[in-house]
DNA sequence: CACAGTTTTGGAAGCGCTTCCAATCACTAC
DNA sequence: GTAGTGATTGGAAGCGCTTCCAAAACTGTG
């Protein structure tokens, strides 16, 4: 006992050489059950546990995934998706048996760290990374490096990436088509920021469900806004001159901030304006009114990034893996009408 | 460049040995300033990077450290506070070149198989663990491994526990006597889970400014949420009917549902009730009337946490370290005051 | 009972690095 | 010119595990 526990003491002890031992420790056939069973009882007398960093380096595997927000992102960590997405990775990485390692970087100087740290093969057997700003150039960075990498969210221009997101576009159109068959003719939209791949694909969707309908794009009812409760307030300030009948806001924290701005206003939702928001996140039902909101599942969104990884780590990179999740309109007050009319 | 890049590749580039090459790589001394030179020129040519798992197994550190949040603390993700300290804590990583693992435990499976994993010695330099329920055991059989752990908040019946908090009681405190000058006298409390020392400490000090006021601690007019919006709704209701001229909340996230009771119950804030609230996250800003609070330095708290675990793994567990972090009453709209009576 | 075929086993070579220690070197002081 | 000093260097032994490969021990067959 006062000997370090390692793979040869046990081996030692229970009367076989390392290597059996380690075929015991691993599972590996050929291994008589009585001699297994001698392997076994020893670990389990000593309490014997594999020293995963010596284990790393033979197998070169380090069974430790990477997250990765880039910068910025973490301003959002206000917003409730980016704990919710940790949460559905970290659950995956769990129930894979996979550690999972989180780098947020907070500015420029961490991202010139990481990097290094990251695309070296060793520390990390795969990445998952979020989108950050239309320009970084870590995502591309990282593709060309060999390590295994899934990009959370959709990149641009990155035609080989593995990546997995929502269906932004459709998502909002079904809200938007919603608002429209509601009988709404002057629906504004607050984009969130336009230099993410989300906003932009939000944005897509809105057009392309007034243009369906004859209805032509106002600008003066698009208004940008931060992702964030103040964001959607001081878009909405900025919207409510324009005298819009309902509003599209691309995430649930900004609608909360419209909502402020229309109560302030002396407006009420949905009865002068309607709501329609996007994530379905606890925000949607603290509001008041609670909000009609286009479901996205979060949760099992991190749970399949990380599947998608463990592909990629297992079966190699080629093919390109391309998921995109499902969403789903959820009816509450904001809108009016507590039936879907799709 | 067809070679792997080891470091003994880097060295014969150079013309050294490996352990020379090694001097270099660590900034070790005693190497003449010109074959320093050289060998980082062919570092810089060659893009070595030391594989980082050799360098644990051989230096018998990894340069990781964990953060544990146990399980039902994840269910608090939705609080702002988990995703600012984890932010804290991954700061203070980046700026010590450490890396960060996350354990969130979901479910007891969880916690069983994670125990061996972080106890370990070896892929975990140290841990960094929250406080969950009072009678989880997790953090006292960590305590007993070797591994070096420092805890954030304050466990019960943990002697030797190196542990960082903030001053509850005295925040507490001064949050109720701010009430107590404003002339209240039928001051509620929403106290969160009484399952946690941060809610058990924070009513403490609403017991202790009471006294010192001379006035009982009213059993009804106490309730227990569970620190979220949904529990300070829940609790104000109940509180309501025993008409409290003013409330301390144990969390903004209860405040919020405190506030938005108080409002369906047709009364405004703080005009007939005031609300102090506790913590000073963005829902203290966001809120109407915006939240009177207690500060805590939730970020800064991060980073004190990872700056004592460097220590202890530095220069050895004992004496066992205590930090206790100061609070500060922030004055905006929920108590009528805008000026600091204390 | 010999032989080919299959399991089971252990020796030994790594994985890529750090670090102890002894050897070498360049000086200074005598 | 030589012993003594400290700075510099490299050989070699690990760190604790996996895995290749050859040897040993079985199995069943003719």
């Amino acid at each position: 006992m006062t000997d370090k526990l390692t793979l040869d003491e046990v081996a030692k002890r229970a009367g076989v050489s390392r290597t059996t031992a380690s075929r015991v420790l691993n599972d590996g056939p050929n291994v008589r059950p009585e001699v297994r069973e001698r392997v076994l009882r020893v670990i389990a007398e000593t309490g014997y546990r594999p020293h995963p960093v010596a284990q790393s380096l033979a197998s070169q595997q380090s069974h430790v995934i990477g997250l990765v927000l880039p910068r910025r992102t973490e301003a959002l960590f206000n917003d409730p998706y980016f704990p919710r997405l940790t949460q559905g990775i970290a659950q995956a990485c769990n129930d894979h048996d996979y550690t999972l390692a989180l780098f947020m970087m907070q500015c420029e100087a961490d991202e010139q760290k990481f990097y290094p740290r990251i695309s070296r093969k060793g520390l990390l057997d795969g990445i998952v990374i979020q989108v950050g700003q239309i320009g970084d150039d870590l995502i591309a960075r990282l593709l060309e490096s060999d390590v295994p990498t899934v990009v959370a969210g959709r990149p641009l221009n990155q035609p080989n990436a593995n990546y997995i997101d929502v269906d932004n576009i459709a998502g909002a159109h079904t809200a938007v088509t919603h608002l429209l068959h509601l009988g709404h003719k002057r629906i504004g939209a607050i984009t969130g920021e336009m230099r993410t791949t989300a906003a932009l694909d939000r944005y897509a969707g809105y057009c392309k469900a007034l243009q369906e309908h004859d209805l032509p794009v106002d600008e003066t009812l698009v208004c940008e806004g931060y992702f964030t409760e103040i964001g959607g307030y001081e878009a909405m300030r900025r919207l409510l001159p324009h005298k819009p009948d309902a509003i599209f806001s691309a995430s649930d924290a900004m609608s909360l901030g419209a909502l402020r701005a229309i109560h302030e206003a002396g407006l009420t939702v949905p009865h002068d304006i309607a709501v329609v928001s996007f994530d379905d996140l606890p925000p949607a039902t603290i509001a008041r009114p609670q909000l009609t909101t286009i479901h996205q599942p979060v949760h099992a969104f991190g749970v399949k990034a990380v599947e998608m990884l463990l592909d990629v780590i297992k079966n190699g990179p080629t093919p390109p893996r391309r998921v995109i999740m499902e969403t789903e309109l959820v009816i509450r007050e904001s809108c009016g009408s507590t039936q879907s009319k799709t």
